[in-house]
Order: structure tokens, then sequence, then C-alpha cells
DNA sequence: ACAACATTGTCGGCCCCGCGACATTTTTTT
DNA sequence: AAAAAAATGTCGCGGGGCCGACAATGTTGT
């Protein structure tokens, strides 16, 4: 919670301010979508970015044979999404799904250029939020290359809890409710090896479910399996 | 060649225009490696960023058992490199070596930054930059999920021999000497099935080599291990 | 409340590919 | 030119985890 805080304030690379989300409420208009739905999809002209107000975004690629591959990581409130697509070529690679009910600010790419060309320092902040994404990016590449996949689902788990697990006593408690499939998809894996895994997990007592969501009992012991 | 130039011509936003390198030119330093030195090392404080003049370098971390694991793309002339962390933290989190002689141009970030304040649309254009790479370093999180070793390695191969491949009587040579080792390092996989499928893709005249140097001849036939 | 569907749990066979081992060839060093 | 080091070629073993199958449980729609 301390570790959330200070990263709000000072400037946490990922998450705008309150100044910047200001700016976008502006020339943007807020929508709702519920659980489940797709917000863009790949072959869709990228002519918007959106500010996630409320909710969890899921970005994700269809292979070839129908699986979703969670290629970026779960988009949290405070974050934008589109970027990368929009100010590069003029189509999304990708798909944006919701995992729970959202609440975005969307913004035309027309707008939100013009607001580059006049607010200068927010061309640095998109910079610098797409380099601590691309770094995000790296690292993910690297562990696929590197771990089994018992690590990289406990690195995983680790890493939700650290960007949006809440306390829950004794434990971090992540409230989104992934399925198997979801979380397969995410580390590059199968559903069958994600069920198996968590339950060893769970009968080393590191995590815990409680109906479908997960709780982080023993980040130590969970960090063990990062070899 | 005909592909080459329409990117270069057409702002390829990889690589930065003649008016953009006139700008670093001015306020950087010109510096020679030979190859195989290292330029940056993680750990290192990121407080400058590259321009490459002439030459490739690899971008690469360090798995814990010591292999290298090259994260981004090899870096090409005309490319900047540095930029993600330089823009973010402090640290670099990743080496950056020479993979042929190279000349760089360095630029402080102090004065990188000023130059980004200065000139407000090269503020865009890194965007951009980060965001092309952004794509890139997704698509490959794709390939290592969705893809076995055959696959990912026939389309590296391609991927380099559009990106800086020569052309060379009915085929396109890469004239990067990469080690057996370099590569498997690239794709996630190991030294031994590097070499074993380079001669079965050389067996099946998709490929051939020329000294330590692959020729591409038939990229078709090379496209359907990438399934 | 019941059906229809989605998700989870579990098992076994199988195969890709990691890994060690060693020979051979190429490159670098002195 | 010889010696040392690096890179390549090849083989076989073994295991991690993919895949299909099916049962059990949980969730959603009407």
């Amino acid at each position: 919670m301390g570790k959330e805080n200070r990263d709000l304030l000072e400037g946490n690379p990922l998450i705008l301010d309150e100044r910047e989300k200001e700016r976008l409420y502006k020339i943007g208009a807020t929508v709702k979508y519920p659980k489940g739905q797709i917000i863009f999809a790949a072959g869709e002209v990228a002519d918007r970015v959106y500010l996630i107000e409320k909710g969890w975004v899921r970005i994700y690629r269809l292979s070839s044979d129908g699986r979703e591959v969670t290629v970026g990581s779960i988009r949290n409130p405070g974050e934008m999404m589109g970027l990368a697509e929009t100010l590069h070529h003029g189509r999304r690679t990708c798909f944006a799904g919701t995992i729970s009910d959202v609440t975005l600010v969307v913004v035309t790419k027309k707008d939100f250029l013009d607001l580059l060309t006049e607010e200068h320092y927010l061309g640095l902040k998109v910079a610098k939020i797409l380099a601590a994404r691309m770094r995000e990016a790296e690292a993910m590449v690297h562990e696929l290359v590197c771990w089994q996949v018992p690590g990289r689902l406990a690195l995983l788990l680790l890493k939700i809890s650290e960007r949006c697990g809440i306390p829950d006593n004794g434990g971090m408690k992540i409230k989104l409710r992934l399925t198997h499939e979801d979380i397969a998809g995410m580390i590059g894996t199968t559903r069958q090896t994600v069920t198996s895994l968590l339950n060893t997990f769970r009968r080393e007592k590191s995590i815990e479910f409680q109906g479908r969501e997960i709780k982080i009992l023993d980040p130590k012991k969970l960090a063990n399996w990062v070899v």
C-alpha cells in the first residue's frame, strides 16, 4: 500500500497523474464497457487512444490456432492503452478486452496528437510510458526464454499481486477473476498445466483459492519457483 | 531494395532521417567501437543515448546461468539505442554489444532531453520509435509463446534478411557473422538445435552457407516452417 | 429449477527439444 | 606454423509439458 501511493505520487511512469488525466477528460468521451467485451480488435483502424478510469483490460493477440495470447500485461486503472498502434501505423495488431466492468475515456487520434503538440511535456510523458512498457516487454521475452513454466507462473502471480492485489488478512488477494485458460495465455503454456501447478502451489500453502480469486499467502515460497 | 528505400524515404519510424541525425551530430560525440565490444552493461547508470552510424549492435540480457538472451532485436545503422532506459529510470537493465565494427554518436541524457524540449517534434518521433519497438517486442512474445523452435528460427532468418540482408545473385545474403549460440539466444533455444535446424534448412535448399554467412535462397520454403 | 455451457481436476501417452558428450573444423593467438 | 580457443556437427538419453480424453464442479440463461 505504501508502495502504491509512492508510485502514484512520485510519477510512476505507467500511470497518469491528476493533471494529465484532466486534460484527457476535457477532450475525450467517457464510455463504459461491461465485463467480457472487446474494446478494439486486430485489423481495425487505430484512430483513438484510451485512458482506463476503472477496471482492468487485457491486451492479447490471436494465434493461428485460435488461442488468445496476452502479449502486453493487463492494463490497470490510470493507465493508457492503444498508444503504440495509434502513434505508429494505421491498424491494431492486437485485441483489447475487458476482464471486469470498465470505464474508459476515449480520445481520438487527432485530438490526442493536437494535445501532444500543444502540451509539450506530455509528449515526453508518452515516450516514458512506452519506454517503461518496452522494458516490461523485454523482461517478458527474457522470462519466456529462460524460465520453465512453474517459474513463469509464480512470477506472474507475484507481478499481478504487486500491481493490483489488495491486502487481505495475511495475504494479497488478486481480485481479477482470471480463468486458467487466461493465465495459460499469459505465460505460454496450456490450461491443464496451469490447473495442476496452481494446485501444487496451493498444496505447499504459498497460495490459496477463495472462489475463483487467488490469494498470495507466501510470496517468498512462490519466488523459490522462479529459478 | 525497393522496400528499403521506401522505408527510408517515407519515414520508417525506426530510423532517423537526415535532418534528425544532423541535430544529434551537433550535440553528440562520435565514437568507434571494434567488433565484440560492450557499449553498456546492465547496472550502469543510463545517462546517455546512442545513434548508430555504422555497424550492428545487439541488445541482450544475461540469464542467471550466464546465457546471453537477445531481448531486443539487433539494432541497425540509423537507429537509436539506449532510449528506453535513459528516459525511464536510472539504470540499464540490459547489455549492448557490437557484432561488427561500429560507429556511434553518443549524446548525454541532459543534452538529449534539452533537445527534446527544444525541438518539439522530436519528442513525438521518439515516442513513435518506442511505439514501433513495442509492437516488435509484443510480436516476439507472441512468437515465443505460439511457435515451435523451427518456426522461430525460420522467422528470425526472414526478419534479419529483410532488415539487413543484401541481394546476392538469386538470394539475400545476411552479412552478420552470428554464431549459432548468438542465434539460439535470440529465439530461445540451444546451440545444438540451431546447428541441426540450419542444416535441415540447408538440405532442403532454402538457405545456403557461405563461410559463416547465411544466404536465404527460398524465403517461401522457409516461411512454410512458420506454422 | 433445469438445462446448457464453461471451468476445473486428473491422468497417461508421446514428442519436442534441452542437455551432456565428444569429434571435427574453423578462427584466433603467440 | 603451431598451439589454443572457439565454433560447428552429430548422437542419444531423458524429461517437461503438450495434447486428448473424460469426470466433476461451477456458472449462466430462460
